[in-house]
DNA sequence: ACCTGAACACCGTTCAAGT
DNA sequence: ACCTGAACACCGTTCAAGT
């Protein structure tokens, strides 16, 4: 039974919790006060408002990130540890994941995984422009990956999504064949991932190729041998 | 004056424009029903629940794609199209763009784009399996970089937004210096964008680059000469 | 066919008051 | 220092009733 007493850090637990349970629109300043036994008003003690905690699930989220390769790795590898570590982050909380966004260029953590993916491609020779959009990009397709690793219905509790997943199912079997024949056949590799971890892979791939073509293609548009 | 009747197309367009306006948490059933000057109940005459009025927005946002550059284009430039295309739509109605996932594989107009894009890759000689991600993270990324055009703060209204922004900004400045050499540099970079559209086609650049490189490795351990 | 009134079970938040 | 009671301005939704 052992009554876990009111703290900001359990009032932060308990709603990652609730938001990977059920939803992010699950946790509720009167929810949680009630899973606490205790009067809503009482939160307010141990956090301003909700936009607070908020801001303080989304720190959570760059906690224990293990993206170091060690400087002498080659910059796309080290650039493939940062996205395969923002991503085991997510999975943790995915039902949070989209707090990460507002606390990268704000929490010690945060900040931390930030300067270390800024300054590995500022040294692999990306512009500044650019280093800014590839290491935004990587935190944003770390999101979207658990947003969308196959058979996820962002914002939907585990009954909901199943109810969705059907019906979206159902409705492409009653299309007609002839005019959507992929549709019908990648449908169900659009709805279900027997592999995760190949699906996280793939895409981590993707996006290093792609950060590395465009690094080639830029160096030899400067230096033509 | 010319008050708009309540129709259910009249309501969509309304919650589009609120959604972009402020915020998606804004667009409401009462307020709707006050800026049509009716009472909240009257809504539910058109439309089922609120969810179905999401799903309707969502739907509107498949409205009007323009990705079709010819069968004879390489797969590559077809690929480029569609997302472009996405982007374009999405950046139409930026405060609803993560209404699209939901409605990809369901709504009419995002059958067709997944159709033309789940085709093209099977083509160019993707697996499903593959052309399945690739397909969804085309989607993915279009949202995503709408999300993340710098200086935007997904789901704040305007207002907020900008103290947001100067608060990180803030943040930063404060920062040790020796610490966070690199987030400190970027920062500019990181939190604004002089230009958009360069923006939007370097990362489009980036995420077609890499499915043509893994594409290209796939031939070549299928294939080797 | 289309809208309203009244009601219910929810939100976040403030503020004075209790211990 | 930490919590509560009462209150306010919000939500979505149902359902019987009006025109």
């Amino acid at each position: 039974m052992a009554k876990i007493d009111l703290t900001r850090d359990a009032i932060v637990e308990r709603a990652l919790a609730i938001a990977d349970a059920e939803t992010l629109d699950a946790v509720t300043i009167r929810r949680l006060g009630q899973e606490f036994g205790v009067t809503p008003m009482a939160l307010y003690w141990h956090v301003k408002n909700k936009d607070e905690l908020l801001d303080a699930m989304g720190d959570a989220l760059f906690a224990d990130l293990s993206y170091d390769v060690g400087p002498d790795a080659p910059w796309d590898e080290q650039l493939a540890a940062v996205v395969r570590a923002l991503i085991a982050a997510l999975r943790r909380h995915p039902g949070s994941r989209e707090l990460a966004y507002r606390r990268v260029m704000v929490s010690r953590d945060g900040l931390a995984v930030a300067e270390h993916t800024l300054r590995l491609l500022r040294e692999a020779g990306f512009t500044r422009r650019q280093t800014a959009d590839i290491a935004t990009h990587a935190l944003q397709t770390a999101i979207m990956l658990v947003s969308s690793e196959p058979g996820s219905e962002p914002g939907y509790s585990a009954d909901e999504t199943a109810a969705r997943l059907a019906e979206k199912r159902a409705g492409i079997e009653r299309l007609p064949v002839d005019d959507y024949p992929y549709v019908r056949e990648m449908a169900p590799d659009m709805f279900a991932c027997d592999d995760p971890e190949g699906f996280y892979e793939f895409n981590v791939h993707l996006f290093v190729a792609g950060a590395r073509v465009t690094l080639a293609e830029l160096q030899t548009a400067q230096a033509p041998a």
